[in-house]
DNA sequence: CTTTTTGATGAGTATTCAGTCACCGAGTTT
DNA sequence: AAACTCGGTGACTGAATACTCATCAAAAAG
């Protein structure tokens, strides 16, 4: 690879992070090009160089975090032991790239539909090791007899409206963190026998 | 009143009967004042012979709104015997204008300050009504002793995660209709002992 | 050394919208 | 009936913003 080579690859590396925090900070949806590039020192039109429209370059960002969102629930799956681990190994998670997910909780209804469909399908793959552990837990008679596709979305739910509401819920820090012990709790008072 | 104050009156209303059905059906942030004029037949000068800007007008049918929304609670709340029936006739009142409820969930985050204080505020009343009975409950012993606001904050964020995301969820219809059982069994296996 | 390639530039284009204003004509007043 | 009022009109403006393209200069190729 020629200098000229590297050179590219350098600024497109330096764009995908500084279009990363830009979208972090404002959201995808209110950072505009113009900003991205400001932000990143080139010009405006560089950035259609190494990305063909403003989409482009979200999916690609995307594409990257929930890949490496994967992999730490892989991590997880295999270490955690039971329920409560996981959820809150999973908070946890969640709280390291916290607002990430608030601008994907807020944004999602206004994605199109490849970026909503991403989105959705990672989620849908967490959700359902909670399903078949919350079954286990039943089978086990450890837990209650629940309908557990419900206490999933009662979970996911209340966590994504935290989520999307994270600026009016705090001022700064992390909700999740605020929240965790509660969510936690309710979880188990939900599953575990009086 | 003569002739001329009676059109203008009645124009107003037109409008804001017509820009309810189109923020209903695209969602405030998608409906362009143009399209809301072209809907009532006007020209789209005279919309904001009859409201400041684009932001008066949602603020209007939302007051409107929510006007109406707060008596059908203040009436429910009288006639409601118990958390059960209070949860399904709210559900009920969602169901009625859902695609209103929906549109306001999805939007929430991105609605400017004054808007936002509404719609919570609204939703701080009922919250705090099921608050209210559920703490008598647990007093009578009828419920287990669970955390109050977190289950309250479960049961609120559920509802408004299917309401901003109905559209993937259901096709067509009413996602509380769908999910309004399965909501209340939750609920109630949350509250009662096993 | 000369020519060709190509990453970068940023002024310019196209589009979408909220909001304005000079003007019209029906209705009201004198 | 003349003068005035005012609701309504729609072409126009200005701002925001995604995306383009003629041009440049440095690097690569010949």
């Amino acid at each position: 690879m020629n200098k000229r080579q590297l050179q590219k690859q350098k600024t497109r590396q330096h764009l995908l992070r500084i279009a990363k925090s830009e979208f972090v900070k404002n959201g995808f949806l209110n950072t505009t090009t113009s900003e991205i590039a400001d932000a990143a020192g080139i010009a405006h039109g560089t950035l259609f160089l190494h990305f063909k429209n403003k989409d482009a370059l979200i999916v690609e960002i995307l594409d990257r975090e929930l890949e490496e969102i994967n992999r730490s629930i892989q991590q997880m799956i295999a270490k955690a032991v039971d329920l409560e681990q996981l959820l809150l190994q999973y908070l946890n998670l969640l709280q390291e790239e916290e607002e990430l997910f608030a601008v994907m909780a807020r944004e999602l209804p206004f994605y199109n539909e490849e970026l909503r469909r991403k989105i959705l399908f990672r989620d849908s793959i967490i959700r359902s090791h909670f399903h078949r552990e919350i079954e286990l837990g039943i089978k086990e008679k450890r837990y209650r007899e629940v309908d557990v596709t419900s206490t999933v979305i009662f979970l996911f739910g209340t966590i994504n409206y935290y989520l999307s509401l994270k600026s009016i819920f705090i001022k700064e820090g992390s909700v999740i963190k605020k929240f965790k012990t509660s969510i936690i709790k309710t979880m188990k008072s939900l599953l575990l026998p009086a």
